[in-house]
DNA sequence: TCGGATAGGCGCCCA
DNA sequence: TGGGCGCTTATCCGA
């Protein structure tokens, strides 16, 4: 069992080579930069990346506790009784003291791959442009190069009577902000093509109350979509009823 | 050095008497959920928490490629050739092929600190609500509860010409959600109190054009507040020239 | 680099 | 539990 000196050691020459790091430790952390903070002493587990990604994780949630984003450089300050990893960037800085290392390790991690991820709001808007009678019978996306003149609108086109309709796809349930951006687009149509009659549809699986109340003050209309993907492979696994093949 | 399938064992093991795990593998991961995603083979960290929570990270970036929320089950299945982590919650389920375990550490993690944040946005309306010449001269701010009836404003009170105003802060450059937030709170309190002059003040370190062509559309007004403790500490380290004590 | 918008956003508070 | 919203949001994408 090595002592947190030892560790200390280690620590310097993984960070001056580069390695990715991980390690389990009681310490104490205050940071400052875009804010400040101060996290008394407990027990982590903290990430250093190959690219200077620092993570400081507690024992439950999703979000780090503390951080500091790739670039940062690291030094490891070891005088007497006290351990200090501090961390700089343009703007920020950190001092993790590090009382107890728990377990310690380092290596070079090789991942040239990225994620595929289906069902956002982009796939859910190329659904629409694909079979733009989800939206509405008789709805005509514009052509793709018309549409893009028009920036972040998601679809954009023409109802049945010809009226221009701006449709706002959201994948999760539509909230006051929803609507208040597709007034935005709505407006902002109004003004650059000098039409008064604009129609808005806000498309998503669901809508709260309020803004469902704010969409129709304001003569939007919602339409109930599902992202596509959504819950799909759950819904088969759902059909074998026993995922782990027990219980 | 052990192999994959001792680590196995261990991770079984692990997984039942609920330690933190961490370890460090290449794999290829599968979800499905809210959406879906692939990702082929790497080398990745992975993290299981006390709580459930699961973590898969690339070796670089601050956020994880792959995720499962507190209260998610693991079970491992381990069979033959392959050794596959499956995880599961109420909707959304997960499946890590583990191809090779370079390290692998568990242990129980005490930690019950609570991280203390300061120059939160937060921060910045009490700033404003004990200085509230900050958003201009004569600006009396309402008293905390009568502000809370309102619920989410910021800062409410009158100007020195007793008119209602709606301070709406935010501690990054405001953008045009800004705007329409602190629309969508004008227009409310004039509806709930019945008045048609209410003002609107977007209070923000800084502001970005088409959000402040929009807010003098809409007849509010930007005031340059700086969020307290921003840069703080730094500032003060940087008086000291250099913070690492070296370079 | 800045601006605008999404995110499998997360997490917190409150009705 | 769901709505509303801040976040040291991070990350992507286009001008």
């Amino acid at each position: 069992m090595l002592k947190t000196s030892d560790y200390a050691m280690i620590l310097k020459n993984a960070l001056n080579k580069q390695y990715s790091i991980i390690f389990g430790c009681s310490c104490e952390i205050k940071y400052s930069g875009r804010a400040e903070s101060y996290l008394p002493e407990g027990d982590r587990i903290i990430i250093i990346k190959e690219d200077g990604t620092l993570l400081v994780h507690q024992p439950t949630g999703n979000n780090p506790v503390n951080y500091m984003k790739q670039g940062t450089e690291h030094i490891l300050s070891h005088e007497k009784d006290s351990v200090v990893l501090k961390s700089r960037s343009a703007k920020e800085f950190m001092e993790i003291e590090l009382k107890k290392i728990h377990f310690f390790n380092y290596l070079k991690l090789s991942d040239g791959q990225s994620i595929l991820l289906k069902g956002t709001e982009k796939d859910m808007a190329d659904m629409i442009i694909n079979n733009p009678s989800l939206v509405e019978d008789g709805f005509k996306p514009l052509s793709m190069e018309e549409h893009t003149k028009y920036g972040f609108i998601d679809v954009f086109g023409y109802d049945k009577g010809k009226i221009l309709t701006v449709v706002e796809c959201k994948r999760y349930t539509a909230d006051l902000a929803a609507v208040t951006q597709l007034r935005r687009y709505v407006e902002k149509i109004q003004e650059s093509k000098g039409v008064k009659k604009v129609r808005g549809i806000l498309a998503a699986p669901k809508i709260s109350p309020n803004a469902l109340k704010m969409l129709e003050d304001w003569g939007f209309s919602f339409k109930e979509i599902k992202p596509p993907k959504y819950l799909e492979e759950f819904d088969k696994s759902q059909q074998r009823l026993d995922y782990f093949g027990q219980k």
